[in-house]
DNA sequence: GACAATTAAATGTCTGACAAATGAAAAATG
DNA sequence: CATTTTTCATTTGTCAGACATTTAATTGTC
């Protein structure tokens, strides 16, 4: 049983093992496809499925013209962002992680950001917060955005950390579980209960106190997933 | 200044859309390379090229032969894992992400895992721990292997969770760093502290007391920042 | 029915060609 | 000489067609 991946992913694992070694840094250039064709001895079809891989990892980016090539590309936060946030949804989705589970990651792992941002939020970071409120209190908003916006009102909680690699893992977390969050229809009296959760958290980042903070979280964690399990039960019968 | 995305690009993205949205379900044959060349109506090469991007990130599998084609694969959190590893390292070291802010979101995330870990931990993660331990306290010990067995004995802290959408997101915080730590010549002195660190970790998980493990760990980050300060101090004479 | 050879379908790879973009050098212009 | 225009070489993007390889189903043979 011999298992000899195809010829662009030996190139392409060749590649990105350099640049990943720091062989190959930021904005280096890459030799030319037909240059690269001849150092592999492959053709040119092989290497290109080989650059395609590795630009769909945003590891590389290419540019037509006299001058252009493949370059080395830095990996910023925001393109790990969209990647995080794709992969975490496939994730759940694909292996029907349950609610509850998927609930408990995402509160455990923004409890973890609470005392951070406490301490470091800036007023922008509570503005945001405060608009998100006032949004989810308009009485005719859907389903999806009272979601969205609730998404939005926990970024501002975790990017007011002010790291921003905690950001970047929280990401996934939080907005993956977006879709799952979709499924729950909230009632009025949901929605107040969750605004005025919102605006106790709010205040007490404003008061930074982080004890208060981790509290209301823990209870809207708990309140979050009883309305998941609601829902669970129902759609079981 | 128009931006008109690859003809590969394109076919990626419109396939990968219908994976996201469930339009192609797991394990869902895709049309040959021949078909899609006639639905989109490019080469086969363009084709080519945009499942190759797919299979960068996991999205889907090719088989050979007459019953072969491509199929939509099934994420799994192993593969997840490999592609968080990978994609965090790379946005620590190409962003210059200081030892102390990489250090934090990870004790922070870390300690987010605490409560739970000493709620459900089995013996087989406490097994782990030990013998983790064991081998951190071996005298001949290179950095590297130092290195990997604390990673070790913190997957297995954080496994003790028992919530793989947990593991899943702090495998890129807890993994990506070890480049990081690397960088730190652990004096027999530092080791012998974080082998008892580690120990009364174990025994507090043990014991289940949350408290002390997340006392424990806050000191350990605590530590570990300072290490790695010193590092930063002594490299920039 | 069991086994072997054939066949068909699909991906993997190669070759060669042309289109399009793009910056640099060369030429024309004032 | 300075500036603008033109040409040109380089490089990626796309296409068409061919052949190799793998694999399972089909067919043929005993």
């Amino acid at each position: 049983m011999k298992n000899a991946p195809d010829l662009s992913a030996q190139i392409a694992k060749s590649i990105r093992d350099a640049i990943v070694s720091g062989d190959l840094p930021v904005d280096e250039r890459l030799p030319s496809e037909a240059e690269l064709s001849e150092q592999f001895d492959v053709s040119r079809s092989t290497v290109r499925e080989a650059l395609k891989r590795l630009a769909a990892q945003s590891l590389i980016r290419t540019q037509r013209g006299a001058t252009g090539g493949a370059f080395v590309n830095r990996l910023t936060f925001q393109d790990a962002y969209g990647q995080q946030i794709t992969t975490s949804a496939l994730l759940l989705s694909m292996n029907e992680v349950d609610f509850v589970t998927a609930c408990e990651a995402r509160f455990a792992l923004e409890r973890a950001c609470a005392p951070l941002s406490a301490q470091r939020r800036t007023a922008d970071h509570l503005a945001t917060m405060r608009a998100e409120i006032t949004r989810q209190s308009q009485p005719g908003l859907s389903d999806e955005s009272f979601c969205a916006s609730d998404v939005a009102f926990h970024r501002a909680l975790v990017d007011g950390a002010g790291n921003p690699v905690l950001s970047y893992q929280l990401a996934g977390a939080v907005e993956a579980i977006e879709p799952l969050m979709n499924m729950i229809t909230f009632t009025a009296r949901s929605r107040d209960h969750i605004v005025a959760m919102h605006t106790r958290i709010a205040d007490a980042l404003e008061a930074s106190d982080a004890e208060i903070v981790d509290k209301l979280l823990a209870e809207l964690a708990d309140y979050t997933a009883e309305l998941g399990q609601s829902v669970a039960s129902a759609s079981a019968k």
